[in-house]
RNA sequence: UGAGCAGGCUACCUUAUCGCUCCAACUAAUCUUGGGGAGGAAAGUCCGGACACCAUAGUGCAGCAUAGCGGGUAACUCCCGUCAUUUCAUUUUAAAUGGAAUAGGACAAGUGCAACAGAAAGAAUGUACAGGUUAAGCUGUAGUGAAACCAGGUAAACUCUAUGUGGUGCAACGUCAUGUAAAUCGGUGUUUGAGGGUUGCACGCCCAAACCGAAGGGUAGGCGGUUAGAUUUUGUCAGUAAUGACAAAACCAGAUAAAUGAUAAGGGAGCUCCUUGGAGCUUUACAGAAUCCGGCUUAUUGGCCUGCUUAUUUU
RNA sequence: GGGUUAUUAGCUCAGUUGGUUUAGAGCGCUGCCUUGACAGGGCAAAGGUCACUGGUUCGAAUCCAGUAUAACCCA
């Protein structure tokens, strides 16, 4: 992995039903409102290091079109982010991202709480030093 | 020029950086290069088809749907024209013109229904007054009511007539991989045809023994179906119109825990402040493809165009 | 994506097909009686745009059409 690779392709998604299901079994979760993240460490296929993925209720954002930009907000943050995680933690983990809050959020908010979130992450599952 | 009504069209643009997805080319490669990437309603799932599978699918009755007349269409509960009825506006004696709505076949086949009021709601004719007669609800008016000289009204009551109608739906269906039971499927096939299955009934059809062969449950994986089609654009001709015919050109989303995004700058547009000019803010409404088409219905902002009506100004 | 139901008082349901004259039942709520007081019991009263909009009809909770909300089924 190069130092700063903003990529998010198709094998970096969290797709398996079952992973999915065991996330919610048995993963952990933090929270920072109005981002709520699954983790859960195990092993993935091809040797990618993280798969992750985004859902938003349906009870709380009722019109699609502002679900899906929910959604976009939310991988967007990710993406420009996720290589503060990918250099500085160990093993694999499948994350999934739930939006909490029931109003359309902007771009700036929806980035500055996923990057609080990834650094709860690296301090509750240890940081690599350097 | 302003206002109202009706109909139609459109859905901010350009550039840069970072990213997603499909196709093609080149590749060892997930790299690179080039091209494409949400809507008028994609929505509701209310109709009509295309397409696919299933005799538990056939036949008859029942059931269900539609309903002036003519045309359009692959088809329609759709569209166009037209007649009738109802209603609104204008001029106004009648009536005419324009707009809107109509589930507008049949109560002269049969059955049912009609609270209260009323003499009476059906083979009924009472009361008062007037007329009239040999006599008589024989005639008119009054009163009740939505409806009462009448072979009455009501079919969005049963019903009758005409026409149409099998069911299930791309999570249909086909195929590959994984692969294990007395459960399942296919083929051969015999007795009783009991029992069971089908939207209801009858007939019909199918199922159950045994043998041979195959892989079923579960899991939720891949590929095909899956995007070139009743397609789109332009022109000519036919037709009052819906629409059709012909010619030329074009290829225009194919995701599957589900792509079409983020940031910045400029232009355009709108609003507010205000002295030409500038500053600030917003960049919007309804809303996101999931097999594909034709309609209908519902949601909705701004702009543009056409027609009609009306007011004002000028000539 | 496709298919199928429901909506009536604060809650759970009748009534709807078969139309009018009164939309009811149980639980709950409120008041009164009974008791020294509570529970229980008895009596009374309140509470409904019949989800919303339109149509048919003299008259619609009911018939018809559209809209909204909620729920269920499939692989």
């Amino acid at each position: 992995m190069s130092q700063k690779d903003f990529k998010y392709p198709r094998t970096e998604k969290l797709k398996s039903k079952k992973l999915i299901e065991e996330l919610f079994a048995n993963g952990r979760s933090i929270t920072n409102f109005p981002i709520k993240l699954f983790y859960y460490k195990t092993a993935l296929p091809k040797n990618v290091k993280f798969q992750a993925t985004v859902a938003v209720s349906k009870r709380n954002i009722k019109s699609a079109v502002e679900r899906n930009r929910v959604k976009r907000l939310m991988r967007e943050g990710y993406r420009l982010n996720k290589h503060q995680v990918f250099n500085n933690s160990e093993g694999s983990f499948a994350f999934l991202f739930l939006y909490l809050g029931k109003k359309m959020p902007n771009f700036k908010e929806t980035e500055h709480a996923m990057k609080k979130i990834l650094v709860k992450f690296l301090d509750a599952e240890g940081r690599i030093k350097g």
